[in-house]
DNA sequence: TAGCAACG
DNA sequence: CATCGTTGCTAA
């Protein structure tokens, strides 16, 4: 789902010990894969991020559940110097930062991302020279790199979901369709888009009905708007779509789409869950 | 076919 | 700034 950005940029006066704790926890996640200390840093950015006021010392900071002497120390570092001997180290390794480029191509964890390291490819470049070295949905995280890398305005998000919408009650006009994540909460941008699916025929009662989501995809691929499918199970698909090309010429990137289907109740769930929560 | 890797 | 269910791949 979408990336978080830090709640609201001008409300937050600690993002940048929380940006640079969350540059260490991608570290050990990716590079090191050390999970646990992953989630003392993800937990120690996520309770310094939501502090209200500004953080002055590392003494201050240990106030708070989750930082220990550890973070407190690189807290004070941090504010002496406006920066981590750490941090420098790590960026200043050519390994580690082709290791966390080759990660942000979906399809490609840490494991992968290490092993392709070790066989001497160091780089987006690098790896598009040995795409045999890739499963299929790695090859379209790479053939899309650039264009997933990008946030899908709001304007474009409402585009998306016409042609979703429209083209599943084609299909049957009792389908219920909504998008869920960021954009039900009226963010400006998304990661990409989330659909959820269910129908009225679709309940706990009911056996498993894998037919409802393969038809939508089908009908979606048939107007070419789904153009690649990374996976697609029973209950959940996942790939990529594009609008068509705008009255003015214009084209559109390649978007990440998800659709889970869901058994009826359980879509309500979710629907109010996010109605509660914001 | 179980277990891992990756995703959201 | 969480955790866990779903999917795909691969070694056995």
């Amino acid at each position: 789902m979408s990336k978080r950005k830090g709640l609201d940029p001008s409300s937050n006066p600690n993002a940048d010990f929380s940006d640079f704790l969350m540059e260490l926890a991608t570290y050990e996640k990716n590079v090191n894969r050390a999970m646990h200390k992953y989630n003392a840093y993800r937990k120690a950015a996520g309770i310094i991020a939501k502090h209200p006021t500004q953080i002055m010392s590392g003494d201050q900071a240990k106030k708070l559940d989750g930082v220990g002497d550890k973070i407190a120390k690189k807290i004070d570092e941090f504010i002496q110097t406006g920066k981590l001997q750490k941090l420098e180290k790590i960026r200043a390794n050519d390994t580690n930062v082709a290791i966390t480029e080759l990660t942000k191509v979906t399809g490609i964890g840490p494991a992968n991302a290490q092993k392709l390291v070790a066989e001497g490819i160091t780089s987006i470049e690098e790896l598009r020279k040995h795409q045999e070295k890739l499963n299929h949905h790695q090859k379209i995280g790479l053939k899309h790199f650039e264009d997933f890398e990008k946030r899908i305005p709001r304007e474009e998000m409402l585009k998306m979901r016409e042609v979703v919408i429209s083209e599943i009650h084609k299909l049957d006009s009792e389908y219920t369709a909504d998008v869920c994540g960021s954009f039900r909460r009226g963010a400006e941008s998304s990661g990409d888009m989330d659909i959820l699916l269910t129908h009225p025929s679709y309940t706990s009662t009911t056996k498993k009905k894998p037919e409802l989501l393969q038809k939508v995809v089908k009908q979606l691929e048939s107007i070419k708007f789904v153009t690649d499918t990374l996976s697609l199970g029973d209950s959940k698909y996942m790939g990529v779509c594009q609008l068509p090309k705008d009255e003015d010429g214009t084209e559109y990137l390649f978007r990440r789409l998800d659709i889970r289907s869901v058994v009826n109740c359980y879509a309500m769930c979710i629907i109010f869950l996010h109605l509660v929560k914001f």
